[in-house]
DNA sequence: GGGTAACCGAGACGGTACGTCTAGTCTTTAA
DNA sequence: TTAAAGACTAGACGTACCGTCTCGGTTACCC
C-alpha cells in the first residue's frame, strides 16, 4: 500500500523525487512550493476556482508568479495539487471483501469526500478543466485514477466469481457508478446520506448478473 | 404540450414574449438579437466557450456590448440561449408505451444529441456554469429540466405499474440515469453506440423491482 | 504668432481639435488626460526617464493603463509632451533685430531652459530616444524644431545682410550652434553663465564672414 | 605612448592584469571575459544597446549572469567595453604640427569613428547613460576623455603660438568643438564629409584669434 | 406631430489578470 | 575562491476583456 501514498503530488509534481538530486544549479524551494500550495487551499476557501488567479496566489505566497510558472502549467495545476493532496483525498484501495461490499465502500468513501464545500471545489475543477483535454487528462490522473483502479478491481473481482454480470464492459460499468455522484456535484445539488443510500442500491443492482 | 414549444428560448429570454408590447420607447431590435446568437453560435465552431467573449460576440454581431449586457446577465446566459434554442436540442416528450423503453429512447435521445461537437460544447457549458449557483440554475431550467421531467413521467409510470421498484426515488433514479452520461462527456470520453447501448442495459436494470 | 501657441501639445496629441467633433462613441475624457500628464511630471521630480513605467504614470494618475496606451504610442511621447508642454519651454521667436543679436539670445534662452534639473530630464528623453527614430523624430518635432527654424530665420538673414558667411550650409550651421550646448548636459556637466557666454563669442565668431 | 595601449580595456575591468596573479582560489576565466565581450558585440548587431540585455549575453556567451555581474557593474559598462576596446575606437594622438591642422585631423577621425552604424551604437550607449552620473563619468573616461586631451593639447598649443585666442577657456572651446559632430548622431543625422568639412572650417573659425 | 422614453452603435473609461521578460540576488555543485 | 547553472522575489511589459459610462441617433408610443 505504501507505494501509493502522496499519489496526487507525485503525479503532478514536475520533477520526480527520484531525479530532484545530480543536477547542478539552486535547487527548487521547497517551502515556496508549500506556500504556494498552502495559498492556493487557503484562497479556495473565499474564491471559486475560476475567480482565483495565479497573480493573487503568488501575492499571498510571497512568491514571484514565474516560480508558479516555472512549475505548474496553469492554474488548474496547481489547484488540482492543492486540493487532490489532501489527506482527505488520498484514496482508499481495495481490501479483500466480497465486491459488492467494495463498490459501497468506495461509492460512500467518495460520497463523503465530495459532501460539503469539497464538492463545489472539485465541481469547480473540473469545470476548469472542461475546455482543454490535457487538463481533464490531468484531472482524471490525479483524481479519477485511483477511484477507477479501486472499482475495476471489485467489478472484474464479482465478475469473477458470480456476483456481478459477465458480460458487463467494466470500463461501462465504471461510469455508471461514477457518474451519478459527480452529477449530483455538477448540477448543483448536495450530496446527503439518503441519495448515497439509495443511488448504491440502486448501482449494485445494475451490475448483478 | 404545445406549452412546451422554444421551451428555452422563452426560459432565457428576460423579456418574456407576452409583455413585450405595452411599453413605450424604441422596442428590442430582433434583428440585433438573432445577430448575437448567430454571432456566438458561429464562434464556438472555433474557440471554446470560456475562451469566447462578450467582446468578440458583440464584434461579430455588429452590436454594441450594451445591448448584449441589456438583455443577458452573463456569457454564460448567452451560450445556452443560443445553444439551446437550436432544434437538435428540443427534447422528446414522453409518448405512452411501457417504462423500460421511454428510458431507452430518452436515453438515446441524449445521448445522440451528445456525440460530437455538440458534446464538447454542453460539457464546456456545465463547466462555465460550475462557479456560479444562479448559472447552475439556469442550466437546469433550460437544458436539464425536460429531461427530468420526461424520465419522471416514465420512472413514476413504471413505479406504478410494476415494472420498476416503487420504493425508488424517483429524484435519485433519475441522477441515477442521467449521471453518466453526462459524466462520460466531462470526463472527456466519447458517447459511442456501444457505450450507450451497455449502459441503457445496466440502468434498466438497475431501476427494476 | 498666434499659430505658434502650444505648439508641442498640439504636435503630440494623437487626436487634432480641429477633428475632435463629429465622431461617434465617449468623447477622450480631458480629466484623465490632464492627469496623466500632470502625474507624469510629478514622478519624473523623483525618478529617472528610464526608471518612470507606464503602470507607476497609470497608478499616480488614477487612470487604466489602456488610457496611456490609446492614446500614446510609448513612454517617450507621454514624457515629451509632459514636458515640453511646460510654460518654459514654449519657445521665443525670432524678432525683428540684427542676427547675431537674434542668436545669442536663442542660445541665452535654450541655456535658460536647460540649466537645472529640466538639463538632466531633456537629456534623458534624448536617451531615452535614441534606440527608436520614431523617437527621434518626435523629439526633433516637439523640442528642436522651433529652435532650428529660428536659428535658421536669423542664420539665413545674416547671410543676406553682410553679417555672416553666405557660403555657410545653413543647416549645418545651425548643428553648430545647439551642439555645444545640447553636448554639455549630455557629458554630464552643468550649463553655468560662464559657459553660455564663451560659447556664444566662440559660435558668433564661427558664423562670421 | 605605450602608456595608451588598451585604454578601454584597462579602465573598464576591475582587475587590473598587473594585480591578477598573486590571488588564491580559481582565476578569472579569460575565456568567460572574452565570450561575454564577443556575444555582446555580436548581439549589437541585431539590437539595441537599451534591449540588449544581461541575460541575453550571458545565455548566447554560455556564462552564468553572475559571472558578469562579478566584474562588470551594469549593462553599460559591458557595452562601453566591449564596443570601445575595437581598434577602430582606439585614439590617435597629438603629433607635432599646428594646431589648426591638429584639430582638423581629430575631428575627422572622429566622424569617421561615428559614421555609419558605429554611431548609432556610440548613441545609444550615450542614451543609455544619461540616467546615471556614473555611467556617464565611466563613458567620458574610456571614451571622451583621449579625444579631450588630445583637442587640450592642440588648442592650448594654438594659444600659445598665435594661433588661437589666449582668452579662451579650453575646456569650453572643446565643447564647443565635440559638441556639433556628438549632436549630429543624437539627432538622428548622419555624419557625411560635406558636414564635416563645413562644420570644420566653421570650428576653427570660432576658435582663431 | 411633437414629446418622451427606451433602444441602438460606438467606443472610451478604470480595472484586473494574463503570460513573458529581465533585473539583481542567492544557493548549489564542479573545477 | 571562482565559475556555471539555474532558482529566487520583484515588478514592468503590452494585450485582452470586464462591466460601466457617455455620446449622437433612431424608433416606437402617447398625448
Amino acid at each position: 500500500m505504501s507505494q501509493h501514498d502522496n499519489t496526487a503530488e507525485q503525479a503532478i509534481a514536475s520533477v520526480p523525487a527520484s531525479e530532484e538530486n545530480n543536477k547542478s544549479g539552486r535547487p527548487r524551494s521547497e517551502s515556496s512550493r508549500r506556500a504556494i500550495l498552502d495559498a492556493t487551499r487557503r484562497l479556495l476557501t473565499h474564491t471559486s476556482v475560476q475567480k482565483l488567479s495565479i497573480e493573487a496566489i503568488a501575492r499571498k505566497a510571497g512568491v514571484g508568479k514565474t516560480t508558479i510558472y516555472r512549475w505548474w502549467p496553469n492554474k488548474a495545476s496547481v489547484v488540482m495539487e492543492a486540493v487532490f493532496s489532501q489527506p482527505a483525498f488520498q484514496n482508499i484501495l481495495p481490501t479483500p471483501s466480497n465486491a459488492k461490499q467494495g463498490i459501497r465502500i468506495q461509492i460512500e468513501k467518495l460520497a463523503r469526500q465530495l459532501a460539503g464545500k469539497h464538492g463545489r471545489i472539485v465541481a469547480e475543477i473540473i469545470g476548469e478543466a472542461q475546455p482543454d483535454q490535457e487538463a481533464i487528462d490531468m484531472l482524471v490522473k490525479t483524481f479519477l485514477q485511483d477511484r477507477y483502479d479501486a472499482l475495476a478491481a471489485y467489478i472484474n473481482g464479482g465478475k469473477k466469481n458470480g456476483e456481478f454480470d459477465p458480460d458487463m464492459d467494466t470500463d461501462t460499468a465504471i461510469d455508471v457508478v461514477l457518474g451519478p455522484i459527480i452529477f449530483r456535484i455538477i448540477s448543483g445539488q448536495e450530496i446527503d446520506d439518503e441519495f448515497t443510500e439509495q443511488a448504491i442500491n440502486m448501482l449494485t443492482k445494475s451490475l448483478s448478473v
